[in-house]
DNA sequence: TCATGTGAATTGGTTCACAGCA
DNA sequence: TGCTGTGAACCAATTCACATGA
């Protein structure tokens, strides 16, 4: 039943077999394929892409740790470990190379493929995202779209007409769909679930407010408006209550904002 | 200029006075400001609180730490610590009674105040948040919107009228504004960001594939898609090598399916 | 007897601090 | 001289396993 992925750093950890360490020969066999990058590294290597690509388009050619990160928003030990992991692509007393850097994370990413999206649920999240058209910065194109209502079907939303959900086995298999958006209902969002899995869906993105049960194989992340608000509302509650306390020390010492320490 | 506080697990810390473990002993009013709930155990309580919203409605009044769990779709000993960080509501040999776990949950989240919202950029994401109209079962209110076209200024969208970006720090300050959400192209979020803290914002749930930079005592929370994209992206490409690298055993005792372990 | 609640052990992730190299 | 790359130390979160009490 594969736990959700969700939000805070899900856990989850295949297995996976860690690095071949360039160092490690040491004692023996050990060693396996790949290197296992921790979730949460994955998800910041997604926004240094982004803020690198940026950079590339201003013309940088060069970037030291301490620019990427702080544009990053994380510290810079952060990033180098997080860059590490991908290999060796710095020049000491140097910096990174952009592009160098840009291509490393796209390869370790799977950005070098294409992978197919479809949208399931035209209401107004679906729209907003069928409109996304091609999704971020191409690699994800939409090509299928699915709502039950039947004044919908065969309607284009932005290029692409709508399908039936019953069609969402047969469709998804057609157009190698890898990755299933879900922005129904959430009573729909099971059944929904399970048809993409029973059409070859590897991934699904799930914007409704339910926890999906999938089989081992597939992967799930979540997209959660109401626990964004939430954790949002403990945290203003929080501050309150510290206030209320007076234990609004807070920033002791030189009063720095936050964060930094 | 605080960390975002995004995805996985966003460390960050403000340097809250962690533990203050109330050495507060058995004497009276216990309860109080509670110290230190881990960041991830927060967002998982808002789960939590919506499984058993719905196990209430269907007429359950007592729950185990078994059916709970499983439900919510993390195991039994995380979801009794998560519990346990509340208090001891639960009683031993038979469960939890659903009602009282709600309120302790809604309490501990700051969920018996209100939040009011305001919505930037009324786009087709936009359009899809101001009509989701009171947010996530309520408690969260949108009132105000707000875009830069002229043609949206005065529109009604989901029964509220779309005010200029310009007013944004006004209109905040005067409509007791607490949560920001920032639906706009990624180059005009920072601007609509240090807007929505001058109007007095304390939180803010920005949708635009953008770092803020932020002053320390707000709070920012992000909602990327491409980044979830690219994380599934990520899971694709390497369930992809381990099957290349025939090392798929993965699984080794059992064959089970994957993520379990 | 059974399920909660929680210390202790473990695992995962972050930060420190410095060796190593252009 | 810098800035990267990385062991080691540290801290947070998860899981284990069992005492506790209805």
């Amino acid at each position: 039943m594969a736990a959700q992925r969700g939000r805070a750093g899900g856990p989850d950890a295949d297995n996976a077999p860690t690095a071949e360490m360039p160092a490690v020969p040491a004692g023996a066999e050990v060693v396996r394929s790949r290197a296992a990058i921790p979730e949460a590294a994955v998800a910041r290597l997604a926004v240094y892409l982004r803020v690198l690509s940026a950079m590339a388009e201003q013309g940088a050619t060069t970037v030291s740790s301490e620019e990427l990160s702080s544009a990053a928003g994380v510290n810079s030990a952060k990033l180098r470990k997080d860059l590490s992991y991908l290999g060796s692509y710095g020049t000491r007393g140097v910096g990174y190379e952009v592009s160098v850097l840009v291509g490393q994370i796209e390869r370790t990413l799977g950005l070098t493929r294409q992978h197919r999206v479809a949208v399931v649920g035209i209401g107004n999240l679906g729209h907003a995202l069928a409109n996304y058209g091609g999704f971020p910065g191409r690699g994800f194109p939409v090509e299928a779209l699915f709502d039950l209502d039947p004044d919908l079907i065969g309607v284009p939303v932005g290029g692409l007409p709508v399908s039936h959900v019953d069609d969402i086995p047969k469709v998804c298999a057609e157009r190698q769909i890898s990755i299933g958006v879900i922005a129904t209902p959430p009573t729909a969002a099971q059944s929904v679930c399970d048809r993409l899995v029973a059409g070859g869906v590897q991934c699904i993105l799930n914007f409704a407010p339910v926890v999906l049960q999938v089989p081992g194989h597939v992967e799930v992340r979540k997209v959660d408006l109401a626990v964004e608000l939430q954790i949002l509302s403990f945290h203003v509650a929080r501050r309150a209550d510290h206030v209320n306390n007076g234990s609004l020390e807070l920033d002791g010492a030189g009063g720095n904002g936050v964060v930094v320490r």
